[in-house]
DNA sequence: TGCGCAATGTACGCACAGCGTACACGGAGG
DNA sequence: CCTCCGTGTACGCTGTGCGTACATTGCGCA
């Protein structure tokens, strides 16, 4: 009848901070600068209610107003200089990200597991990629992404099933959306150690990844190289590009290794059909 | 006895969302995997409440939990997202600042004012210059940036009169201090349209930057070149740097006006001596 | 100029969300 | 085995945050 110890009940959630994060993220592409009542109308939420978190916000200075627009602040942005402050792999990662464009002439990424999703946490971008807008925190999908089969590849197998129901959408012809050749891709991955994907997230997107390694071993994140089908093949990416992300993804785990070594896996408690 | 129309008075805070975020943001370089009892010693929150928070922030998805240790989640990385959808001109700015960095071969940045700081709300990073790791969300000071020199000699004179009173620090021996001088300099990029910026953030560091308009003619952000003194003249700088940088700001001007037009001109209410 | 619609701002009293105190528990280290 | 440091839980009260209802403002239009 009672939940397992530790896990907190119904009474350890705390609305107010939920509502005050789904009026922030109710500002997107959709809605740039909404009005007090478009923001009541997306979120549900009475205007009064808004209406106090969207001032509490202000005074926090997330938010401002402009008549009866509100518009986030670039003080959002500051919040994610947080992950990486204390993630030291976003930053010893950096430079060896500069080093594959200097090499290769084309953008370098490092990702990691949310969720049912990849999100990437640095990058370096060397020219835009086809319509991709990339950039560091951008989600992309597990299933059609080259870093997202090689996290998938390495994780738990309870992650594994819940990416698998969230449902493989079909994003291109080439999208792999059958669980079970999915898994075998996975299988593939960790019998070769590394993932070439090729347009199955976006016509003529071409990339490529290789787990990258705590001290213990673990795998903490996915180091990509990614191109456009038109400037390399599948086969130069065997040939040329493998071998420099092998070797960079030891690099990055070797400058990992001198850091106070803290492993990284941790418990997520999903939410809400998170799940 | 009551506050001005449209502010918002004190029963218009909420004051769970304020400590939301306060937990949310305890997690730095300080304290990069925190125990519950470690963040109720640094808010200053009862313990319990600092439980509830971690396991709301936790619902959310931004926090993880590994033992009794807590860490942040890459979700917050993506927070950042929303502003980059809800302001086109960071998107607008990136292959500007590609073209930058590719005719250059050194970095750019695009960077927004926030209160007394300015805030990089776009870069293309070529090779991470001296110690500073600038990556977008970074926070610098005003004062000693050609950035922040740029933003505050067109903004409200209210504004500069907030970052002088937040005063101007020594950061290297360079470093303007004086507020009188300060203005002056304020004063003479209004006149030369650009700033540059040499060893005043940090020894050796040197940059240039100027204004960038939006279809009505406010200046919504300023572009930057920034290097190293070793390898370039502030001479050089107003000889080949500057022409580029004022060439692209009007190209993003120009894209800038093909946008729906909404002025940038945003009223932000202070807290907690803010001001 | 005046009306009227569509917004936001304000008042207010109730319910219960969230608070902290106090205590139980559990595991690592001596 | 005991101690200590940490988290988990219970619980009752406070007052925060809630929504309804009503002013008020401002803009568009005839």
């Amino acid at each position: 009848m009672s939940a397992a110890p530790g896990v907190g009940n119904d009474r350890d959630f705390i609305q107010s901070i939920e509502r005050g994060f789904a009026v922030l993220l109710a500002f997107d592409a959709d809605l740039p600068t909404p009005t007090l009542a478009e923001l009541a109308t997306r979120t549900g939420f009475s205007r009064p209610a808004v209406r106090r978190i969207l001032l509490t916000l202000q005074k926090l200075g997330y938010v401002a107003s402009q008549g009866s627009r509100w518009s986030l602040t670039p003080r959002v942005l500051t919040i994610g200089q947080h992950y990486a402050a204390t993630h030291g792999i976003v930053e010893v990662a950096q430079p060896h990200l500069m080093r594959i464009a200097e090499r290769t002439g084309e953008s370098a990424s490092l990702a990691q597991l949310d969720g049912s999703d990849v999100v990437y946490v640095a990058r370096v971008h060397v020219r835009r990629v086809l319509s991709l807008n990339v950039d560091v925190g951008t989600r992309l999908p597990v299933h059609a992404t080259s870093m997202g089969r090689v996290l998938a590849a390495y994780a738990d197998s309870a992650i594994v099933d819940r990416i698998v129901d969230a449902g493989l959408p079909r994003l291109t012809e080439w999208t792999v959306t059958d669980p079970v050749e999915f898994r075998d891709r996975l299988h593939d991955v960790r019998r070769a150690g590394y993932a070439i994907v090729d347009s199955e997230l976006e016509d003529g997107f071409l990339s490529a990844a290789v787990p990258v390694r705590d001290a213990i071993g673990d795998v903490v994140a996915a180091l990509a190289y990614s191109t456009a089908r038109g400037r390399q093949s599948v086969r130069d990416l065997e040939a040329t590009v493998i071998p420099v992300l092998l070797e960079v993804a030891g690099d990055i785990a070797s400058d990992l290794s001198t850091l106070p070594a803290r492993s990284q896996r941790l418990r997520i408690e999903g939410r809400d059909g998170f799940f």
